[in-house]
DNA sequence: GCCGATTATTGCGTGCCCGCAAGTTTTCGT
DNA sequence: ACGAAAACTTGCGGGCACGCAATAATCGGC
């Protein structure tokens, strides 16, 4: 390992997303193809998608790479503490970590929302948990509900539109929302973890 | 209302759903093409997409029709038990409706997998539960939280792969599977019913 | 250093989805 | 019954995603 071709692929790849997400930041996420991604990371634009499954792939990439191992080391740093605690901790960490501007770009659009969720967040997540409940089944599912709770605070927190009927205002801050849309999923984690 | 504008809508509608099951059934879901399905109700290809958003949302459709009502009576029935037994009956009951050959063709399928628990479930999931938890986030999340169990539920049980590593026998009956992947949840729903 | 084997890149073709702008059908007020 | 307004259908064009086969680059053994 570590040959020539190995670091030839990390540097697309990081060519890549780099070049999405500054395009993304410089002309907004629905005013840039997949043409002009690869033309700018020097590829076709058929390898784009040998790298990237979707046009949002990337520009999450940018803000992800590392977010296995950061997902990881939030539930591990919570020690003994609950689980939902852990859990939320390491969300809210996740959260707060990138750049004001660049998590406005990702919560602005649902797609780049659940490319969010799903890349960064899930997977991770699960096999972090695992190491916390007794059932592969059980890990996959929790991480999948927390997973979920996150996407519909993300849709809330963006969308300050009162609903029309009942005058629900959701605002407050992102990590507030974050623990608010996690909150009733707490019985579930602190039993499984029990 | 129901005038001939409407009843024209519906007509299509069912003719685009029927006509989508018919072929999948007959050639296998990923040998039809949109046009296919468009050709066989008699519109263009390009109306198909003014009535579904996507290729399997048709297929999903013609076993879909009525899950709303039916998942809110399913939840209803279950009268005070708790909140946990009414939505795993209401889950289980959702998915031994369809005739077992046209759900082994939706289970099959993972773009038909989701499409199903998208706009079968998790919409009516969410409105039934609105009238047994007093917050309207808290009812979006439990909704989404219970569909993300039920896609693992169904991949686990479509896939009866023994991973690799650990020797994970997942098999038995699709709602003993529905009701492992749900169990985890039962103490958020129990205890947001309190 | 050379050569066969593995792996990455690219172009091409296909299919899906949707915005837009006619053209057509239904509805509704008078 | 008539004509304007609203709603539906359709063709066109653009963008995304991917399977396939040919080409080019890299690797590994000698």
């Amino acid at each position: 390992m570590s040959g020539l071709r190995e670091r030839k692929k990390q540097a697309t790849r990081t060519a890549l997303s780099e070049a999405a997400l500054r395009l993304a930041v410089e002309h907004g996420p629905d005013n840039v193809r997949v043409d002009d991604i690869a033309t700018a990371a020097g590829v076709s634009p058929r390898t784009y998608n040998n790298y990237f499954p979707s046009r949002e792939a990337a520009i999450v990439f940018a803000v992800t790479a590392d977010r296995e191992a950061r997902v990881a080391a939030a539930v591990e740093a919570a020690g003994s503490a609950p689980l939902s605690r852990a859990v939320a901790d390491a969300v809210v960490t996740t959260y707060t970590a990138p750049a004001p501007e660049t998590l406005r770009l990702i919560t602005a659009s649902p797609a780049l929302r659940n490319a969010y969720a799903d890349t960064a967040l899930e997977p991770p997540l699960a096999a972090a948990l695992s190491s916390r409940v007794p059932d592969a089944t059980t890990a996959r599912v929790l991480a999948a509900a927390v997973t979920a709770a996150v996407r519909i605070a993300l849709a809330e927190w963006a969308q300050p539109t009162g609903g029309g009927t009942g005058f629900v205002v959701v605002s407050g801050s992102l990590p507030d929302r974050l623990r608010a849309a996690l909150a009733p999923l707490n019985p579930a984690l602190d039993a499984a973890a029990g």
